[in-house]
DNA sequence: AGAGTATTCAATTGAATACTTGAATAATAA
DNA sequence: TTATTATTCAAGTATTCAATTGAATACTCT
C-alpha cells in the first residue's frame, strides 16, 4: 500500500475536523463562544455539562484548531479559534434545514410560525441605529452583553423582563435580538412585550451574524 | 430528565450532518459528485473503495440529505442533494487550511509552491472566452467533462496529455482546470506542458466553483 | 423461469468515541 | 509551605462506527 496522497492527507484532516463538529455539545459550546469568550466554568455551566466533561470536548475543539486558550489565573479562557468556524456552522444548518425533514419540520413549528414576528434585517437596524429612533433590546445574560453588543442597547436579560418593563420607553418602537438562530429569547421576550402592548419586533438573526457583517458592536471594557 | 429542546433537537441533527461528513472517504464521494451525478460502480472504482462499502457510504450520505438517488435500469445514479454541500465542504477546507499546522504544511509544501503557475481567476477566464484568444484545457476523465465543463474547452485528460499534444495550439495561450482544490491534475498537466514549451496557467479552482459562481457550463447532452 | 449485473442489507469484528469518576496539575492566597 | 480553586488527565465502561463478507434484492435479458 502506497503513502496516502496529499489529498488523501488533507481530506483526512478535513474529516477529522467535521467529526469533531459532529457532537451536539460541541456545537452548543461553539454556539455559545460565537458570544465571545467565556471559561470552562462558565460553558460547562450554560452547556449543561459537568466541568471535566466540557474540559474534554474544548480539548478536541482545540486540538481541531477550532477554538483557542488563554489562562488568566486559575481561570482559562476559551474563543474561536477563527471567524469562519461560524461559517462552517452556518453552512451546516443550511444543508440540514434544506434537506432533512425533520429539520424543516422543527423550524417550522416552532421557529417560523413566531415569524408574525417580522423579524427586522440587519439594515434596517443599522438605519434605525442612526437615527435613534428605536429601543435596541438585548435579551442576553449578562455577561454575554458585556463580551459585546449592538451600540446603544438596553440589556434586559429574558428572565427579568417582567420585573423590568418599566425600564422600556413605551412610545418608542423596540427591536430585540439575542444570540442568533434557534436562541428563543427573543421569540420570547417579542410575546410577552407585545402582550402588555409594546411595539416590539426582533432582529432576524444575533449577535456573531451582526459582528461578521461588519456591523460596529461595543463592549463593556471598550468601544469600537 | 426533561424533553429536548428545540435547539437541542436541532443540534443534534447538525451534529448528524457534520459526523456523516467526517469521514475522509465521504468527503472524497462528495466532491466526485461535486463533478456531476454518478453510480455507485463508478464512484467506487475512482474512490478505491468496495462497491459494498461505497454503497454504505453512500446511504450513510443519503439519510443526511446530502445525496439523493435515482434509479437507472439496474444502475443507481448518486448526486448532491443540495449545491450548499459545496459549501459546507469549502467552510471545513477554509477553517483547516487557517487554523491547523499539518494541513497549512501539506498545501504550502504541495499546492502553493506551484503557484509559480499564476493561478488565472474565474473572472479571467470568463472574459477571455469571449474573445477566443485562449485553449481552453480540461484534464478530468471524460465521463466527468461530459457531465459539465466550460463552454469551448477541449478535452484531453491528463493521462493522454503525452500522447495527445499535437491536439494543442502551440501558438495559443492555455488555461488548464479540472476538478478543484486539491486535484493535482491541473499542476501536473501545467508542469508537462510548460517543460514542453506551451505558455500554459491554471484556473484558481475547478468546475464546481465555476459552476457555483453562476458561470457558463456546457454539458455532453445539452447547452445551457 | 432462469441467469446475469448492479446494488443493498445484515452480521461480525475491531476500532473509535463519550461520559463518569477520581487523581493530578497549575495558579493563587494566606 | 499549605489550602483552595479551576482545570486537565487517565482509566473504565458503554455505545457507536467502519470494513468485510456473504446473502438478499431489484432490474434486465433471454
Amino acid at each position: 500500500m502506497s503513502s496516502p496522497t496529499p489529498k488523501q492527507v488533507l481530506f483526512a484532516h478535513f474529516a477529522a475536523v467535521a467529526k469533531t463538529i459532529g457532537n451536539a455539545h460541541r456545537i452548543d459550546l461553539l454556539q455559545q463562544l460565537a458570544q465571545g469568550e467565556q471559561s470552562v466554568e462558565t460553558l460547562a455551566r450554560k452547556t449543561g455539562l459537568t466541568v471535566a466533561n466540557t474540559s474534554q470536548h474544548l480539548q478536541h475543539l482545540r486540538r481541531a484548531g477550532l477554538v483557542a486558550a488563554r489562562r488568566d489565573g486559575t481561570f482559562i479562557y476559551y474563543r474561536l479559534a477563527d471567524d469562519a468556524v461560524l461559517d462552517v456552522l452556518a453552512a451546516l444548518r443550511r444543508v440540514a434545514e434544506r434537506n432533512l425533514a425533520e429539520v424543516e419540520q422543527v423550524v417550522r413549528g416552532y421557529f417560523d410560525n413566531r415569524d408574525a414576528m417580522e423579524p427586522v434585517t440587519r439594515e434596517e437596524l443599522a438605519r434605525r441605529l442612526k437615527t435613534g429612533d428605536v429601543t435596541i433590546l438585548d435579551v442576553r445574560p449578562e455577561d454575554e452583553f458585556a463580551l459585546a453588543h449592538v451600540p446603544g442597547a438596553i440589556n434586559v436579560p429574558l428572565k427579568e423582563l417582567e420585573a423590568r418593563t418599566a425600564e422600556i420607553d413605551p412610545m418608542k418602537d423596540i427591536i430585540a435580538y439575542c444570540r442568533g438562530a434557534y436562541c428563543v429569547y427573543s421569540y420570547e421576550a417579542v410575546a410577552k412585550l407585545r402582550a402588555k402592548g409594546f411595539r416590539i419586533r426582533r432582529l432576524e438573526d444575533g449577535l456573531p451574524e451582526w459582528k461578521a457583517a461588519g456591523l460596529p458592536v461595543e463592549s463593556a471594557s471598550k468601544e469600537n
